[in-house]
This record gives structure tokens, sequence and C-alpha cells, in this order.
DNA sequence: TAGATATGGTACAATAGTGTTTCATTATTT
DNA sequence: AAATAATGAAACACTATTGTACCATATCTA
């Protein structure tokens, strides 16, 4: 039994359009995200019950994407490891994107939450992991440096989708401030 | 004749909760603006004839706030200019931030297009000069650091807000990353 | 103190967004 | 080709938000 192709196309539309949607426009209503997905605003909720359950499911797709991504880095360590995330999630950093803009709804539901936390502790890790190899200077409170990673990844995309940057570009410029900065 | 000093402590407090409130969660309504400004929901009206007139006020606010503060810089240039301008601006960043958040909604009004297309231009100015004195790499696009400084800058205040840095910390960790990175 | 005026509350109309139901149409699977 | 299932459109009730009008009260200026 064949799954029907017209659901996973729905399916796909909305998910795609919802995080652009909603991260240029986090109050998007559900008008914006059917129209924006080519799909009937009927259909939406034939998918989605609600708003929120909307962009809860827009969020743990994230997750799963991320974490697919981020697997092959797995025997990665240190500043190696901060490079290869930058140039694994730079190209997708609107997810990343989407699930920074939602702890403020996502108290309400208990996974999100706990995943948003989970994820916060592995940033956290990546950081003081990188102290530990001596290739990130000890003296920085690791709290700035995963707030500091979060907003060059973001910006990176950012360049990079507005087509002022290229993706090489907007790589090497993230690892390179975030490591040396932008003196001379 | 003197201003009538309820006038002049309602608008205070409407503009102060309205950056706030706004900066924390953009799709706010006029409701929450009353309520954290402590005015009446009529009052509030009576000062800004719509949400949108509300948003204009608080922008037009904004940037002469910013620009006053940035007022005794006039002959300071290059790296030094950058660091001074990181030292005002991260204790008010929220007015920054509430600009930046802006672009979006701007289109509607001449005045506020234009006033942000002026400080854009600024703040690519504040990077070619430093490239100029040597003191930022001039391989780095313009583009990149502008939004580098952006990104910074409000990252500096967000922690200052959440309490997670002080004040002095947070404008040094600014300023060394900027300029140096958090590389060993 | 007296006059003027800004305020807060209630009530109200208009609008926009949410979520549901129904039905004819279209696409997909078998 | 036939049965099945997903879709889009329209109509609907409901809620939240916007913006206005009025009035009694509190506060300011002169």
């Amino acid at each position: 039994m064949k799954r029907d192709q017209r659901i996973v196309q729905s399916e796909r539309a909305i998910i795609e359009a919802g995080i652009s949607t909603f991260v240029s426009n986090p109050s998007a209503g559900m008008s914006d995200i059917a129209l924006a997905s080519g799909v009937g605003r009927t259909t939406l909720y034939r998918h989605y019950d609600s708003r929120e359950a909307l962009i809860r499911g827009i969020a743990l797709h994230c997750f799963d994407e991320i974490d697919q991504v981020l697997r092959p880095l797995y025997d990665k360590t240190g500043r190696e490891l901060i490079e290869a995330t930058f140039r694994l999630l730079i190209p997708i950093a609107d997810r990343y994107r989407f699930l920074n803009g939602l702890w403020q709804e996502a108290g309400d539901n208990a996974l999100v939450a706990q995943k948003l936390s989970e994820w916060n502790r592995d940033t956290l890790w990546l950081m003081d992991n990188a102290k530990a190899t001596n290739e990130i200077d000890a003296d920085i409170p690791s709290v700035w440096l995963s707030n500091f990673f979060d907003m060059i990844l973001y910006t990176s995309w950012s360049l990079l989708e507005s087509e002022e940057l290229n993706q090489e570009d907007a790589i090497h410029l993230a690892i390179r401030s975030f490591f040396k900065g932008c003196g001379k």
C-alpha cells in the first residue's frame, strides 16, 4: 500500500512554507501559511488541527532535520567540530532560527521544551569542549560563546538567503569571525 | 505655561513599555502595551491614533535617542569609534533592536524608511572607515561587518538584560569578539 | 481655589483571525 | 475502470483585536 502522493506533497509544501513564513513574520496567520504553501486553508487544518499544532509540527521537523544533518559529526571534537557544525548548519539555519524564536510559546509543549533545553545543553558542551582542547579562550563565558555562535550562524544564513554572500564566503566568514574576529 | 505632567508621564511610560513589549513580543496588541505601561487603553489611543502610529512614534523616539547618545563621538574614527559605539549603544540596544525589527512594516512610512536607510549607510561607513585606518581587515565585505556588528550589539544587550553578564563584561566581550574573535 | 484637561472605565461597532462543516471536484491507488 | 481518499471553496460561528464615544473622576495649571 503506497502512501498517497498528494499527502506527502502537501506536507512538504506546508513545512517549507511554514518555516520561511514564520521566520520572516512570526505573527503570520493560517491563511498566510496556506497561501504561501499553495494549499487550501481547509487542507492546512486537515493536516494540523490548530496554529499551535502547526508550529509544534514544524518544530519537531526542524529538530529531526538538524539532528540528521549533524549526525556525521559524532566523532569530531574541538574547533574542528565547531567548524563542521557551521558548515552543515548555515545552509539550513532558517530551521535553527525557527527553533530559536520558539522558547516563548514553547512553554506549552513539554516535548518541545525538553528538546530546546537539550539542544541548549549541547551547544554549551560544544563550547566547553573547544575550551578543553585549548582552541577557545577559557576566559570567555560559555553563555557568551553559545549566543555568539547562534547569532553568527543566523547572520550567515541571512546574508546567504538575501544573496549578498555566496555559500562559500558565508561559511568562511562565520568561522573566521568566530575564532579570529574581524580586526587586522 | 507649563506642560501637563500627566502627559509627559504617560508618554514616557508608553514609549518605555512599548519598546520592551514589542521587542519581546512583536505581535503584542494595544491592550498589552496599555497594561505594560500602566495606562488605560483609551489613554493610549488618545496619544497614538492607531497601532501603526504607535510603532512609528516609538521608532522616531528611538532614532532620536540613539542620535543623541552617539553625538559625542563625532570627532572619533576607526577602531576607537567602533569601541565607543559599542560602549554607548549596548546599554540601550533594545532601541536598536526595535528599529532593526522594523524594516518589515516600515515600507508604509516614508520618514521611517528613509531614516532606516540613512542609518544603514552610517553603519557601513563606520566599517569602511576602520578599514581605511587599517584596523579592520579589508578583505571582509562591509555587509558582513555591519551585520556582525549589529548582532554582537544585540547579543550583548540581551545577555545584559537577562543578567547573565554585567555591563562591563558585556561591553568587553563585544569589543573583543568583534576584533579578535574567541579563539586562543 | 477654580477652571481646565487628562485620565480610566464601560459600552459599542467593525474587522480580522480561528476553527468547523459540508459538498462537489480531482487525483491516486489497486 | 472503479473505488477510495485528498483537495479546494464556501458558509458558518466564535473569539480577539482594533478603534470610537461617552462620562464620571482625579489631577494639573494658573
